[in-house]
DNA sequence: TACTGTATATAGTATTGCTAAGTAGTGGCT
DNA sequence: AGCCACTACTTAGCAATACTATATACAGTA
């Protein structure tokens, strides 16, 4: 799979919220849960810059808790406006693949709705 | 529906791909298309802007031809490199899309795949 | 003349992901 | 002690792409 950096702008702050919702997590592991997921390509740069977004746009609250394995770690978790957010995505995304289905599955049609 | 656009990011103009490998098309046209799709958000704009891309990167041929109704029109095909172009777009798009609906239905689970 | 619809082009901006580098703590190996 | 690997977070500068706003131009109509 080449490139999917650009296709992965304004989704992979979505796919992070929508991790962050299901409990308290921290950057180096959602880094791991993406490269899991298949997202191996994703530096981890991306992931925190993305994640001081959240936090200056006031979508997380967040608690720094000291590690047994390193420094210490920042913990995530989606205040209201980010669960807001990650609904708005959700609308969103359904919006888009669901146009993107219809042009697909258009097939043979030239220039037809 | 707000804001689209940072997610049509890299989305755009595979949609735009497809819809001129259903035939020859011109810019106007294409516009009115994606207005009836759905995506009404989308500027005249844009839509010239990534057309212009798509000469460059010589993923199209052009055609240009008068119009009884105003200016004349180019007329965009997809040439060869914008066919591949278009297969890599949609691999990337089934990789993406399967990645997120795996995300969504794991439901409550934790941070688990 | 002025306005609407058709048709294309472009300069400048904002957002967001990437690369590359740096800082720090813990533990293992030599 | 010194070096390396893994853990963990931060930041500066770059690249790609969609947006806004504006400009150009042709045809028909009030």
């Amino acid at each position: 799979m080449d490139n999917l950096s650009e296709m992965l702008k304004g989704v992979l702050e979505g796919i992070v919220l929508e991790i962050i919702s299901r409990g308290e997590i921290y950057g180096y592991e959602i880094v791991k849960y993406l490269t899991q997921m298949g997202f191996e390509g994703i530096a981890e740069g991306t992931v925190y810059a993305l994640l001081m977004r959240l936090e200056r746009n006031r979508l997380v609250n967040i608690a720094k808790k000291p590690s047994e394995m390193g420094p210490p770690r920042k913990f995530y978790t989606l205040n209201e406006q980010g669960r807001e957010k990650l609904m708005s995505f959700w609308a969103k995304w359904d919006f888009l693949s669901s146009r993107i289905e219809i042009l697909r599955n258009n097939g043979g049609n030239k220039h037809e709705l």
